[in-house]
RNA sequence: CGCGGAAUGGAGCAGUCUGGUAGCUCGUCGGGCUCAUAACCCGAAGGUCGUUGGUUCAAAUCCAGCUUCCGCAA
């Protein structure tokens, strides 16, 4: 028994040269967990771009992660004719996580062990580019990670394994993201030995119960005051700390970060429009309700207390009759 | 050189255009009222106004450079 076990964790190491393909954030806890166990031959990542204000060159989190790693670092600008390169390096598992390219025919059949993806929603639902944001923004109570083999299709795949998890109501898209990340590694690194002995399941998608995760827009992150105080809720949570839902006051864009609902109703208000001053923050009036603000962030300031912003306004009684649109 | 906003006691702001040693809403600390308070009343502490230099009798305020923070765009 223990000589079978140490035979086949040699044979599940040695064989084993792994390509890894992300960008984000999300992907470097993968990469990680992966790398502890099963050593990660390179990375493939986005190509560094300008990014910011002053036009400043940013690299990807992965990128980074795998300087501070000494692990080979590829960033192919279009994967689908720049492929050569990862060949060259003869994997006999490609993993990836978030990267942001479609991986071509020609990669996904040359690795002895197949193409695996880490994904994070419950496949078929929330196929796309955005799994963890929408969850929320549809008000989901659970998603969770799925391990699959990569077809030419993206994310549709056949499943290997798939873990749940709770989105709690006070969740926030950086809290599951964090939670989904932590999930995701551990469930990969679990799920490898039965892929390289050849046990995984393939369980094919059913198409009909997908749904899509499309990216975020602009049109996403804007709030509407004219919809339910949970809608708006779950907007404010699921667009935190990335990229952030906004109203206009004043003319100006108003990045919203934190709320609470509240069913309470005023009559002689309008949507949009301020309802009171609660002792944590600022009432607006909804559908069905007032969304009360509690952190927000005016353009050209740092993110503060809705209630700091009150209290450095000059004209509180006018404030009580602005709207927000 | 992508566009723009901002830096003032612990927090959020006003004051800058029309130079004359700083004010508001809070918080903190002390005292009072109250069964009680995220309520009210009285009092106190706390700022070399981001930094460097310039103009001036005098600079938070005008001029130049620098640093940091942030919104948009990509």
């Amino acid at each position: 028994m223990d000589e079978n076990i140490k035979i086949e964790d040699v044979e599940v190491q040695s064989p084993l040269s792994i390509v890894f393909m992300g960008t984000p954030d999300f992907a470097v806890p993968i990469v990680d967990a992966l790398n502890e166990k099963y050593p990660v031959r390179a990375v493939v990542t986005q190509p560094d771009k300008k990014v910011g204000r002053n036009g400043k060159i940013a690299e990807s989190p992965v990128k980074k992660w795998a300087q501070d790693h000494t692990v080979l670092v590829l960033q192919p600008e279009n994967l689908k004719e720049q492929y050569m390169d990862v060949i060259t390096l003869k994997p006999t598992m490609i993993v990836t996580c978030a990267y942001g390219q479609l991986v071509p025919r020609e990669l996904l059949v040359y690795p002895e062990y197949g193409c695996i993806n880490v994904h994070a929603s419950l496949l078929p639902k929330l196929r796309g580019g955005a799994p963890i944001h929408r969850a929320i923004l549809n008000g989901n109570t659970k998603t969770g990670i799925t391990i699959m083999h990569m077809n030419p299709r993206l994310d549709e795949g056949d499943i290997i394994t798939q873990e749940e998890i709770i989105i709690e109501n006070d969740d926030t898209a950086s809290t599951l993201h964090d939670k989904l990340s932590k999930l995701g590694s551990e469930l990969l690194v679990e799920t490898i030995p039965s892929i390289v002995d050849k046990t995984a399941p393939r369980i094919e998608q059913d198409s009909n119960e997908a749904t899509y995760a499309f990216n975020i827009t602009p049109d996403d992150e804007k709030i509407d005051f004219t919809k339910s105080c949970q809608t708006i809720y779950n907007q404010i949570r699921g667009l935190n700390s990335w990229p952030g839902a906004y109203a206009l006051f004043k003319g100006k864009r108003m990045k919203i970060w934190g709320s609470r609902v509240s069913y309470e109703s005023y009559n002689g208000k309008l949507n949009g429009q301020i309802t009171k001053i609660h002792h944590d923050g600022i009432g607006v009036k909804c559908q069905n309700g007032e969304i009360i603000i509690t952190s927000l962030q005016p353009e050209g300031k740092p993110k503060m207390q809705a209630i700091d912003y009150y209290h450095g306004f000059q004209d509180k009684e006018q404030l009580l009759h602005s709207f927000f649109e």
